[in-house]
DNA sequence: TCAAGATACGGAGACAGTCTCCAGTTGTCA
DNA sequence: TGACAACTGGAGACTGTCTCCGTATCTTGA
């Protein structure tokens, strides 16, 4: 990739990160102006509004995933960690969480899906956690999707931390 | 109302609901032609797609929540098998579950999500649960909103009930 | 260092979906 | 049954999406 090339690509996502989060609605094409680029550009890089969002999405889910495992903690505590830390990093970025959740196709083909997912699979069976007919995994996900799509309930960070911990205490009772 | 505007407005709902189910991607104006009426008559019922989506909503979630309490089981019961007919509800209505999730806006406005989030709490009050701060309805309607959304989930209709079960074995341990 | 070729850029304009507006029609009420 | 209010329908304006291609920039090899 030419290195404009990629200057260019960075410049968009970032742009793109920055209007999700302050949940401001956006034209497409408006994105390439705001990252100084062609709307031409704009759509080499990335197709559809989705494509865009995947690529922030990919970002922020790594920069979660790779502090899940810390060696200070115990197996299980890295799970519980990993959980109450998605929220509380939600709480902190609520409109970036409604964007992606909104936008971002839960079907688990994007990267940052596949990432997040066996990021949560693997802190699972280091605690050994395992339900029943192995949706356990899939469970945790929908739940963080539910939390993620929400967050303009007026509640929504109270009720958030109490989802998580219900689904810890199912999770540690079976 | 007028009688011929009644008429309509019914024939344009059942039409969506049908289209909705059918996980059919259709253009605004075509529900009019789907619904036999014009285009004007569609926008004047239904201002945006989400008011049309929500007019959908509010039919599907009354349906559910008009068999919520049944004499023949306690209260307790009657709790765990809504939620339980949720889910089953929404396998059978995959399309549905996910179009109206993405449309409709979970910050409860709506009838349809008022009546909802008001029958879950009526059964966990009376199947005295209540965890913690009052978070706790909020917190099933998360889960319950997260399942809808995520109905393209290759294992979706396990993983959606491992939840559901999840979820009733961390509210009942509390 | 400097061609020559490959790759990327930008934005004008075609296109598609959304929504408005109002002349004509239909229902309602006295 | 007449008069009026309410409703209808769809042509066309409007707005956002996306493509296309002439121009500019980078990279590589000599």
């Amino acid at each position: 990739m030419r290195a404009d090339a990629r200057r260019n690509r960075d410049a968009i996502v970032a742009a793109a990160r920055d209007v999700f989060d302050h949940d401001e609605q956006l034209r497409f094409d408006d994105f390439a102006a705001r990252a100084g680029v062609g709307v031409g550009t704009l759509y080499r890089h990335f197709p559809t509004r989705e494509a865009l969002a995947a690529a922030v999405y990919e970002g922020e889910v790594a920069a979660l995933c790779d502090q899940a495992r810390d060696p200070a903690r115990s197996a299980g505590e890295d799970f519980d960690a990993f959980l109450r830390g998605f929220v509380e990093y939600l709480v902190a970025h609520a409109g970036l969480g409604r964007t992606l959740a909104a936008v971002v196709d839960p079907a688990v083909l994007s990267d940052g899906g596949i990432r997040l997912e066996s990021t949560v699979a693997d802190l699972m069976a280091r605690a050994g956690i395992h339900v029943a007919d192995g949706a356990s995994v899939g469970a945790v996900m929908i739940v963080l999707h539910g939390i993620g799509s929400t967050t303009d309930r007026p509640l929504w960070a109270s009720e958030s931390r109490a989802a998580v911990e219900l689904l810890l205490a199912g999770l540690h009772r079976a």
